[in-house]
DNA sequence: ACAAAATTTTGACCATTGGTCATTTGGTGA
DNA sequence: TCACCAAATGACCAATGGTCAAAATTTTGT
């Protein structure tokens, strides 16, 4: 007598066809321009139904945004794997592959960038908070392991400290490209990838053996 | 018959003490949970009078931004003028500079981090928006100018881009900061400050001469 | 000094929307 | 068939950003 067990499988597949739902909304009309009813249509449920789901407008987008830092999780993750490269070759790697991320996913990379937007009303101890935080860690774990990595095969220098490192690349991802938004292109007209790609050479050359 | 310039001049006052009235609502309530009312009776006006001086809620927090944008301008413009220091002796005080802005500023700091969320209103053409392109333009000039001074004075590698750099800088100090937020200081317990100084020690090694 | 004209300010009003909850629906087990 | 319960509904509410016709105030012309 699997009841219990189908009707929970069926709340979770509810839960993912809301979110579903809520990317297609939010993506197209905008966060702000999207109301819940139109969610609620999408999914084709009543607005009162999602709230059955989750607490709030922003906990619906902070799901939104737990999903792209998953995307993003598994994309690192095939290059942590990749045993035909050095630690200090797998270094550029991660500046095109977040790149590309935000070019073949922007709605989602956009999603991360709004993370502060949206977060304040999230309880921290809701699912979705636990479950951002954790693929969070993971992708600093990953990012630290491929700098160890090269540390053991001594492509990267012993002194550097992975995970300080780690972090600071993580936040000139999410801090650099935004940031070409706000100068507007007019300033110069360096595209952020090429930010991007010009870091993380001057970092090659600070952490190469 | 100064009248016209008199009138001129009031307007200004009145829309300097609209935007002194909305960074204290704004501060002290947060934006979201602030309403236009607020700031209306702080201003002793009346909320449609508001709507004379900026367009909408946001612009209004776009005013706001652009004051923090003109602080941090004037605080990298005094290291700048400094003639006690070579350019990559001045390079690790521009860190310090921004991590006490974000301390001793942390209102104004936060609402930088705020762009992206209130940008979306607001008119390109508006006095405003352009304001703050300017002092970014200005802000990432500054900086620029610090590592043109280094290399003039050798202390800087000349193969360095400065503009790149500065470029690069400026996504840092937007960006690891509020990222740490979102890490929620689980992951690591490195607070933002440790991380920003390592990466400019970094930098150091990659561009000192 | 006064009134017409122009400018500034007001605040009642509106439309929208996030969120709630009493009620209904429909499946489950006996 | 019926009692039970979780899931879903949608009318409803409160809050608020923004509007605009009317009022208040200031300026101008005589």
């Amino acid at each position: 007598m699997g009841v219990v067990e189908r009707k929970e499988r069926e709340k979770e597949l509810r839960s993912e066809s809301i979110i579903d739902a809520a990317e297609r909304i939010f993506f197209s009309k905008g966060f702000e321009h999207a109301t819940m009813n139109d969610v609620a249509e999408e999914a084709e449920l009543s607005k009162g139904a999602l709230y059955l789901y989750f607490h709030s407008k922003n906990e619906l987008c902070m799901a939104i945004l737990q999903r792209s830092l998953h995307i993003l999780k598994e994309i690192f993750e095939i290059l942590q794997k990749d045993n035909n490269l050095t630690g200090i070759e797998k270094f550029p790697k991660l500046a095109n592959l977040f790149i590309n991320f935000a070019k073949e996913h922007s709605n989602h990379y956009d999603s991360l960038l709004s993370y502060r937007e949206h977060r304040e009303n999230c309880p921290a101890t809701g699912k979705i908070i636990k479950s951002i935080v954790e693929e969070n860690k993971k992708i600093n774990s990953i990012i630290s392991n491929i700098i160890k990595m090269g540390q053991a095969d001594k492509t990267i220098k012993k002194d550097i400290d992975p995970d300080k490192l780690s972090l600071t690349l993580w936040g000139n991802f999410t801090g650099i490209m935004p940031n070409s938004i706000l100068s507007e292109k007019t300033t110069l007209n360096f595209n952020p990838e090429d930010i991007i790609k010009y870091h993380f050479e001057l970092f090659l050359n600070a952490i190469k053996t």
